[in-house]
DNA sequence: CTGAATCCGTGCCGATACTG
DNA sequence: CAGTATCGGCACGGATTCAG
């Protein structure tokens, strides 16, 4: 932790948790790992329901951004109309009891 | 984790994780806390120069709202010139295991 | 149903100047 | 030395509309 600056150590090395933080940050990507947390497939408009207050356009950028950073998979089936699942990876899994651990740290 | 949403989860409690999130959000906070972590206190133009790139205004404002949360203590000597070292806080402290987790994942 | 595209407001953050 | 005050840019996020 010691000599962390912004997002570049002294030494020339990326922060590794601002590197983590970037991945889970903004206003809706914990929200969204915290539904697929039960590790069920959850359809685009599931989430839309129980992401409350998210909006299309946050839900759509948030997805495309967790999916290339490995956190959620997307899964399509081509029937009529078109279905598709989330689910959450085993990257994300990995990451939850850090956030155990933030979360009962934000509970004093 | 399950049903958490955005802030506050349906259940009608604030969430937890956002609530920490929020008290070491920010671009600064993570930062400035990793440089106090050695527990000793730190002046205000040393603390400008030991985190990379950061601005008087964004110091400034950052110490006083990581004062106000209890993370970090101020200690005023009234010497001539003025000065004022910042401290670490048990507080703070105890996050440090989960964000040395964080930072573990975001090594991979 | 699952998004993409566009426009736009707000708030974070940076730069500069000034104060006790 | 240790901060405030003020202004402004820009990215994040919100609302709406459109598309496959």
């Amino acid at each position: 932790m010691s000599g962390c600056k912004a997002e570049h150590c002294p030494c020339g090395a990326v922060c590794p948790l601002q590197v983590a933080l970037k991945r889970i940050g903004g206003k809706w990507k914990i929200p969204i790992l915290c539904v697929l947390s039960s590790g069920e497939g959850i359809r685009y408009n599931e989430l839309m329901k129980k992401v409350t207050g998210i909006t299309n356009t946050m839900l759509a950028s948030s997805l495309k951004e967790l999916e290339k950073d490995g956190l959620i998979t997307r899964v399509q089936y081509n029937e009529m109309p078109i279905r598709v699942e989330y689910f959450i990876t085993e990257k994300s899994l990995s990451l939850m009891p850090a956030m155990q651990m933030l979360a009962q740290w934000g509970m004093e």
